[in-house]
DNA sequence: TTGTTTCCCATGAATTCCCATGTTATCCCA
DNA sequence: TGGGATAACATGGGAATTCATGGGAAACAA
């Protein structure tokens, strides 16, 4: 699981250290590495590790073989998918067509979103936080999309699908 | 599996190094080569190690034996396959009616597509790319379609279908 | 021969590996 | 609850290796 943001540095071969919670995280993969997606929907890298990437290929290979949708998937999503390796002190050198996409200058700022996380320009990924509350603090007044956002969970559910909360009842560490 | 894009030139000997990461994709095989299909659908090359061929025979193979469709794909696919050896430093040679096909001349982008990749003439591909990522947007916009492109899979189906993320589950370094 | 294919070696560039260093966070003990 | 010791972390730079690619010699076919 990935969370909270933190900010780090590209330094001249654009390497960049990768947060060390962020490497627990993917300590048990069959890869000492991230798989990394410039999103063709915005000026961000999209990371994570191999379940990462498994959802990518499992939401394309159920498409049937000779679809034309699932053709153009893989050659957007998995045609531009990376593995990066990690080197002995946890860093990633980034492609320089993936520091081109996210416009990578310097610093970077890492955001956990659970399942995956993002690398974003640093001032880029500030303008836009500012801009996210705003529209979260606007749909909170919609008592509608206030529902939306947090209404349809009860803890049996909960339970039923987290493995780690599982885990946390039967007293398993992590 | 195949991931990632990268171009390599075609020397006068129309040899390409094939990218490091599907040399090492295929290292388990048989042969230390891939397979090759001059693709009917468009002036690209299909190409893969042994999983991929054998995904093409058992799709042909599951067709009644005398259907016209079956023939046609012996005839398409099976007799155009071509098995291009590794020279010592990972180049394969091109046969002339395969570079004619892709109209390869010079450099060449290779795509990875999970289980096969393609080869492309680097700016017919850079083109198609384009068109692809118009598609996609389009499609996005599209609930339905979104919904088509990522509400496939759950975790289980995952799980079951995912070599990788088993060895995961085991511990395995691969 | 003449042209073609296969094998081997050379080279430059890019990438990876390894070690060094400062800084921050954590731990432990008084 | 300090405050010092210790470990973990982020980052820099140089050395070594891998990778892509070019070219030539040897084997082969026509």
């Amino acid at each position: 699981m990935f969370l909270s943001t933190s900010e780090h540095t590209a330094d001249a071969k654009n390497r960049v250290s990768v947060p060390a919670s962020y490497r627990e995280a993917v300590r048990n993969d069959p890869y000492d590495a991230i798989y990394v997606l410039p999103h063709f929907d915005g000026p961000y890298l999209e990371c994570g590790g191999e379940a990462f990437v498994q959802q990518y290929r499992m939401d394309i290979a159920s498409l049937p073989r000779y679809d034309r949708l699932r053709k153009d998937l893989e050659v957007a999503v998995l045609g531009a998918i990376r593995r990066l390796d990690f080197d002995s002190t946890g860093r990633v050198t980034l492609p320089k067509e993936f520091i081109a996409h996210a416009s990578i200058e310097g610093h970077c700022a890492f955001v956990g979103c659970d399942n995956h996380f993002q690398i974003w320009n640093a001032q880029t990924h500030a303008d836009r936080l500012g801009a996210i509350r705003g529209r979260l603090a606007e749909r909170l007044a919609d008592p509608a999309e206030a529902e939306r956002m947090g209404g349809g969970s009860d803890l049996a559910a909960l339970l039923r699908n987290s493995e780690s909360l599982q885990a946390l009842i039967k007293g398993e560490k992590l």
